[in-house]
DNA sequence: GACTTTAGACCGACCAGTCGGTCTGGAGGA
DNA sequence: TCCTCCAGACCGACTGGTCGGTCTAAAGTC
């Protein structure tokens, strides 16, 4: 009646498994239906999982959709400033990120339908977080900014404000992708974005110009 | 008796008064609990109507949510139409253009969160019609930005991606001030957004860009 | 055998939408 | 002038269904 070990088997059945199964089918459903449009049922069908399950590893829907919502954006958060690492110079970090995000978002849609879109407008306790989100990246994007005002890369200018605006831009360039496929792919927009951008800071684009 | 058939107008006290109160309750409400937070019998209960009178007017909760939409997007569409209107030149259009959309956003907040939050990811049919609104004034600011191309205001560039950058940057600005109150008040980042963008078309927009 | 994990039936709150009914004002007949 | 009648605006109790969350029991697991 020993039938233990005998199948050495290192995630697929352990707790967490089953935690990550349910949490990788709320990304799926979340970002399919949005947060009030899936059932928990929804997720604990598409997981193979049981309501059960489900609240022993999950205290609610809401804390279910945090975690995602954190998992997506340590990730990002740790993609870009390795990418930003590897740059000198702040200008080339900035638009390294640039791109990171952009990739990222590109290779994962739901991702992108989570974090900008299906987070929006549910109520007090998740627009905090959405905020304290879009502070966070905002004030990574003002740093670099003003380390770009301190080198003399560019002239000083408001760059809370700017950071603002960036973020802006991004999320309406990638939800406009998000619904209506255009550009595709995703990064056909990248060149033309990136110029932009930099000329919104009087930065000389690291390639093409501005007016000569 | 006389028959004063013909009432020029709906009647302050009539049917459409009712509809009328209905449709402001809803705009309240909506704007401040969010389209799934609010309950019918919410909105119904701010308009001293009743459930039935609701269902008499309006075929369903998410009727009367587009309704809403349309209606303010009808006002603010026109208030920036007769802004432009009045001035000359691309850029001057341009920029009147901004400044009225500001404007009219910071006197009603609850119409910037409907219009910006509230309104998002609520599920298929919300989405479109969201995304047409976006289409719709990309449109505008992308005509506009062609024109000033065609006039030489500013160098060949990218006017559509542009112009959803343009949206992008003005959306964030505002919902960061619908949550944050900075900056308070919305209209003290105009001056910095507006040389912002205009230096994003390469428009010399360091002091009022006003080409002629 | 104690503890962890899974299962799914079940519960109760909530809410969009319905339905039978009331009220009002005006049309029209006498 | 008065009375009747009707349309349609308005009311709110009620319903049918959905869904987040709980509970008990059983199945692993150590």
């Amino acid at each position: 009646m020993e039938v233990r070990e005998s199948q050495l088997e290192p995630a697929p059945e352990g707790k967490e498994a089953t935690r990550q199964r349910i949490l990788d089918a709320a990304t799926e459903v979340f970002s399919e239906k949005g947060y009030h449009g899936s059932a928990v049922d929804d997720i604990v069908k598409a997981a193979s999982a049981s309501k059960g399950s489900f609240y022993f590893h999950f205290p609610s829907k809401q804390e279910i959709f945090f975690a995602l919502v954190d998992r997506l954006i340590v990730a990002l958060a740790r993609s870009t400033e390795e990418a930003i690492a590897q740059e000198r110079g702040a200008l080339a970090k900035v638009t390294a990120a640039l791109d990171t995000v952009f990739r990222t978002f590109s290779r994962h849609r739901n991702l992108a339908k989570i974090l900008l879109v299906s987070g929006v407008g549910l109520g007090k306790a998740f627009d905090e977080r959405l905020l304290s989100i879009h502070a966070r990246f905002a004030n990574a994007i003002k740093s670099h900014l003003d380390e770009a005002v301190a080198e003399g890369s560019i002239p000083p200018i408001d760059t809370e404000l700017t950071a603002y605006v960036w973020m802006g831009a991004v999320n309406e360039v990638i939800v406009r992708w998000l619904y209506t496929g255009q550009p595709e792919p995703l990064e056909g927009a990248l060149d033309s974005l990136r110029e932009l951008l930099l000329r919104s800071i009087c930065a000389d684009g690291a390639g093409i110009a501005n007016q000569r």
